[in-house]
DNA sequence: CATTTGCATAAGCTTTGCTTATGCAAAGCC
DNA sequence: GGCTTTGCATAAGCAAAGCTTATGCAAATG
């Protein structure tokens, strides 16, 4: 019984293989991978040589299976597809006591870094992951097991939610801007302010226009200034007085308590939907995933 | 449903894990596997870092599976026994047109290169490598489908036989020791000439005492003289005329009969043994190593 | 005939996958 | 209790595998 190290010129090409049978195409197998066309070629080049066979009949814009790559393909197939579910199994279960947390960066920095210390201390043993991006990830793609999402179960019919935060928005200032600026009590007086805009290119998020608009200032349109793709920067540039910009609660309180932001208008917009902590529908959360996962609920 | 290729720190890990958890002990399975414990060891912890996951615990002079490590165990070995059941199968059916002949020198060069044309007037387009070796390999282990083997069936209790040639020996000598010399006319007479011997360390051959014995001579003693372990390399020393040797029929009767080489006696030493082409029992040919199996034989 | 597509291959570079050497811990024996 | 053995973990370093980029070639299409 030989071993399957000496029988193969190298594992990896097994599953290069089954890429390019399933997609009848070198090209598009090395998409699907990471990997270069060359790279895909080579591979299977490998293993024709080890074998001796032609597992491939080189067409014009795409690649067959020979009779015999056939056969081994759906040998292949059928023993990759058990140790791939095994594994993902195992990486959900056992992730142990690492658990990844995919967010945005405003949620990452004003949300739960000022909560890290509890977390120690009601989870300790566990190692959170925070993964940020200025996108939503698709964490089957990723391997991720939870991620924070925006929105409500409509938006994200492939997820399981569990409730963290609602959406309130209200506009915020820094002290330093209210030290040289009067400060404006209604809805109508903010709108000849300084206004600092978000306008992040993945996630949608309430303007300006959308925040006048349910304060009741109909025809009101919002001057136009400082516009910043990433929240954490709008509040940056709020705290070093650079103009008024909306605040989201669950991530501004803490500074408003704090003294480094202040809220300006009785008037807040809520619009029903909220924040939530998502994990993929039909996938097992390791233990560890799902106690991060109850202990983020049970901050709301 | 994320690729193998990103879920595994290598593909070829999962090899290591299977031998390891198999033999509960990394440097057995370093063994199996022809790497050093150290190569296994990072293999492993390769495996347990991308997992998140102790899949062994370390014991003294043996390590142990986890829960974790024996749920993905038995799915890889599962898995990979599919696999590597269909690569052997691909291997020895679809060895396709290269076939693999295992011999000693002394048969590739005498017996096959000679018919080596006829070879392929008869069988174009079935690439023919012969492997030589200075001792009869094990087929299975060395994935060569086809052997030439000396001896007989109980010789060789795990081969198929086919029959090529019986075993019949003879005196030989080159023209160029007989311009030198009185050509012996009987076996007594050989024996006062420079002999030649064979001395294989790994197959067991004919001694010029056996010859003699079989010729009635029982108190001969053959006298001692240049002695050496590859057969090609005594042929090229009769031919030199550096003394008598035995002659194998089957690898020496062309050489006679282009005159290049003298037979001495009508006393012919038969064995009863012979020389076939031999097969591993319960495995698949090839069909062209079928092809090539017969074709030996029917060269008989 | 020109263009597009996609695999094969050469040349070169980076990273992986080891190796050798060594340390450490557990277990057994005297 | 001390010594020896065994076997995994780890550091340092090296070889070669596994790519990448660039290019050539062939088949198909318009």
């Amino acid at each position: 019984m030989q071993s399957l190290r000496h029988l193969l010129p190298s594992a990896g090409s097994l599953i290069v293989f089954e890429a390019a049978g399933r997609l009848a195409s070198f090209t598009a197998a090395g998409r699907e991978l990471g990997m270069t066309q060359a790279a895909v070629s080579y591979a299977i080049r490998g293993l024709e040589d080890q074998f001796g066979a032609k597992l491939f009949q080189r067409r014009h814009r795409q690649v067959l299976l020979t009779e015999a790559g056939e056969r081994f393909h759906a040998d292949v197939t059928l023993g990759l597809s058990h140790i791939r579910k095994s594994a993902e199994e195992l990486r959900a279960r056992a992730g142990g006591m690492h658990v990844t947390l995919s967010a945005s960066t405003a949620f990452a920095s004003f949300w739960m870094m000022p909560r890290l210390q509890k977390f120690r201390d009601d989870l300790p043993g566990i190692d959170l992951r925070i993964q940020t991006a200025d996108r939503d990830l698709d964490l089957v793609a990723e391997g991720i097991p939870l991620g924070i999402r925006g929105g409500d179960a409509a938006d994200w019919p492939d997820y399981e939610l569990a409730p963290i935060a609602g959406e309130d928005i209200y506009p915020v200032a820094g002290p330093a801007y209210l030290a040289r600026a009067d400060t404006p009590r209604t809805p109508a007086e903010i709108t000849l302010h300084h206004l600092i805009h978000l306008d992040e290119p993945y996630r949608p998020a309430a303007t300006w226009n959308e925040w006048f608009q349910s304060a009741g200032l109909n025809g009101a349109v919002a001057k136009r200034g400082l516009v910043i793709n990433d929240y954490v920067l709008v509040i940056q540039a709020v705290m070093e007085g650079q103009g008024i910009a909306l605040g989201w609660r669950h991530l501004t309180d803490r500074l408003i308590a704090a003294g480094l932001l202040v809220r300006l208008s009785d008037h807040v917009m809520t619009t029903g939907k909220g924040f939530h902590v998502a994990w993929p529908k039909n996938r097992a959360l390791s233990d560890s995933a799902e106690k991060v996962r109850d202990w983020l609920a049970a901050q709301a």
